[in-house]
DNA sequence: CTTGACCTTCCTAGAACTGGAAGCTCTATC
DNA sequence: GATAGAGCTTCCAGTTCTAGGAAGGTCAAG
């Protein structure tokens, strides 16, 4: 398929994944009699996997370390077993602070009434009233 | 507190919560006679927000309007519900997605053994072998 | 056989930092 | 009180990760 399609399917603009391409975070493309980039299923599946890791806040150059366990075969299971569980890890925290942020607008949501009256206790936490100066 | 112990405790760099003032993300810290930043304890919780929500994929410009939130009083509940609900279904996207990847790299780790045996079957999938071309 | 959508490369611009220079300030030690 | 070094200040330039747009080649439909 060639980089339009592709990027509808994979949620990464063709901009973007000729970036990807040119910083070398992404092999290649095949090109095609008309110099046109041809995409495979397994080349979608990677640009998917990089879009919902950097939409998570994973740097490339991150991302470019996880794709590398795929591609590297040569790597020791141990490596490549050690280096996932180590990004589970960061995941797990990052879960956990989504869910710090989710309850925090949880609250914020439930104590503003859906009527317009401009009162939210909640907002006088982190409002601008600055105390406890150290 | 000076901008060094506050950048420590908030994780947020100097430079970076000086580059947040600059760009009018958090207000412009007070001073002391000696001209240095003067932080409190409620500026380093905004800065440990902001921490949070860049280091999950929100973008500065969300991050200001969520701020704006708890900083403008004059709001009505009404916005505020919403906007919150509106993030909340941000967030609750953002968690799929990281348990996704969780999925992910918690198999990549489990199909491979914790000896050094060069082979992991998952590998395979992701590889750079391109098949399926459409 | 032309029109419009899609592809190519290249160059520039924006967002969000990041590093470094040049200089002032505080603290600690001699 | 002089001095060293860590920390603060501003300012300007560079990096990363895209996004926009120009100039031109390609394809599928009418």
């Amino acid at each position: 398929m060639n980089i339009g399609r592709a990027a509808e399917v994979s949620g990464v603009t063709p901009k973007t994944i000729r970036y990807y391409e040119s910083i070398g975070l992404i092999q290649a493309a095949d090109r095609r009699a008309n110099n046109y980039r041809d995409y495979s299923d397994t080349d979608v599946e990677t640009l998917r996997f990089i879009q919902r890791a950097r939409s998570l806040g994973f740097s490339v150059k991150e991302i470019g370390e996880l794709l590398a366990l795929w591609r590297d075969k040569r790597r020791a299971s141990h490596d490549v077993k050690e280096f996932a569980e180590r990004h589970i890890v960061e995941i797990d925290r990052k879960m956990a602070e989504l869910a710090a942020m989710r309850r925090t607008l949880a609250s914020l949501s439930q104590l503003c009434h859906g009527d317009s009256r401009p009162e939210c206790p909640i907002l006088d936490d982190l409002a601008g009233t600055k105390k406890a100066r150290a």
